[in-house]
DNA sequence: ATTCAAATAGTCAATTTTGACTATTTTGAA
DNA sequence: TTCAAAATAGTCAAAATTGACTATTTGAAT
């Protein structure tokens, strides 16, 4: 039973073979380029899952012989791995992938550092996540394939800025209300001997 | 340079840690029960890190020798281990990790589906999506630490669960007015020879 | 004509991850 | 008390991942 990012990298790979014979760098420029939002596929593990698609029958490679250039190897699909593209097809649409949020470990321990400092931390994460919004919104549109995930990205983007905000809310009303109490700011917590 | 997910896990570790020494089965009961919702760490990769932060200094063990019961290993904390939790704290609160969605890579090829077919799937990822916020709806809330990561969980998955439907009213948006033409529903796509 | 950068096409060693496994101790039911 | 299941504590071989590397070809500037 592979992870579901592995199926779900097969399932990119066989995908893009479906619109025609390809050669490996042209699948890892369309990946690092069109699918660069929502896959973390590195050249390596794309060429090792070739392989091992390979080994499953699922793809298949020859040598061309150009007159000149670079000889290479063209990819394309076997019938199985038709077969194969369209049940991992019906898998991932019809499973939910659940996502663990490394910064929620972070979050977790806040409590071990000041209000204030945490408030200025957390306030550089929420710049970032803005820049990348913005960066999305300018993104040029990738003509249709991509196009569902760019709009779920920025979806998704909308949400971690909103949440954010809140809890940076939060976060400055405790603050307040502790200058209330001592009439002056906390002074940042300095790191424990 | 680790991936962000490495020392967010590492950071989890230390953290646990920081709480005073504990035996390796403690931390990985807390992990799988508290930490469930926004960390990926088995069992052997725990270990596994125990032992490469032990190389860096950064933890201790040392076997106890309980009158009765299992022998086992109680990690603990060095100072630099201290140290080391600070700075990664402050890394992971200012930093914002991208998340990747591998349900975005069907996503990207629902068009080789029939819209009746690709609109069956997504509505059982959504109905997972529904489970699963209920599940955490009634969750206990776990106490102070994780609170904040369980809040963020259901923010996300009620994001999820509203675009996952506008996705869904736009594919029945579309069926309808394909019924309208043709004045009957279209059969479910058969996978092409 | 030469040279330097970029594009093309992958490989490999080292690191990281995990499913499956071993082994002992405690608990609780029959 | 006896036996089985669960809790406790970790290990290991196999698989997956990637940073760094090699090597050739093309394009463009000089």
């Amino acid at each position: 039973m592979p992870l579901p990012e592995d199926e779900a990298n097969e399932l990119l790979l066989l995908g893009l073979l479906r619109r025609g014979p390809t050669h490996g760098y042209a699948l890892n420029v369309l990946i690092a380029h069109d699918w660069d939002t929502c896959a973390a596929l590195k050249k390596p593990t794309a060429y090792y899952l070739l392989k091992r698609m390979a080994q499953k029958g699922w793809v298949t490679w020859n040598k061309d012989h150009p007159a000149r250039g670079l000889q290479r190897r063209i990819y394309r699909l076997t019938p199985e791995g038709e077969h194969a593209f369209w049940q991992l097809l019906r898998k991932n649409l019809s499973d939910y992938h659940p996502i663990y949020f490394a910064g929620d470990i972070g979050l977790s321990f806040l409590d071990a550092l000041s209000p204030h400092e945490a408030r200025d931390l957390l306030q550089k994460r929420l710049a970032q996540i803005q820049a990348r919004r913005l960066a999305l919104e300018n993104a040029p549109a990738h003509a249709g394939a991509a196009a569902l995930a760019l709009e779920h990205q920025r979806y998704h983007l909308a949400a971690e800025a909103h949440w954010l905000e809140h809890v940076l809310e939060t976060l400055t009303t405790y603050i307040s209300s502790q200058e209330d109490i001592h009439g002056y700011p906390q002074p940042d917590s300095i790191e424990p001997a």
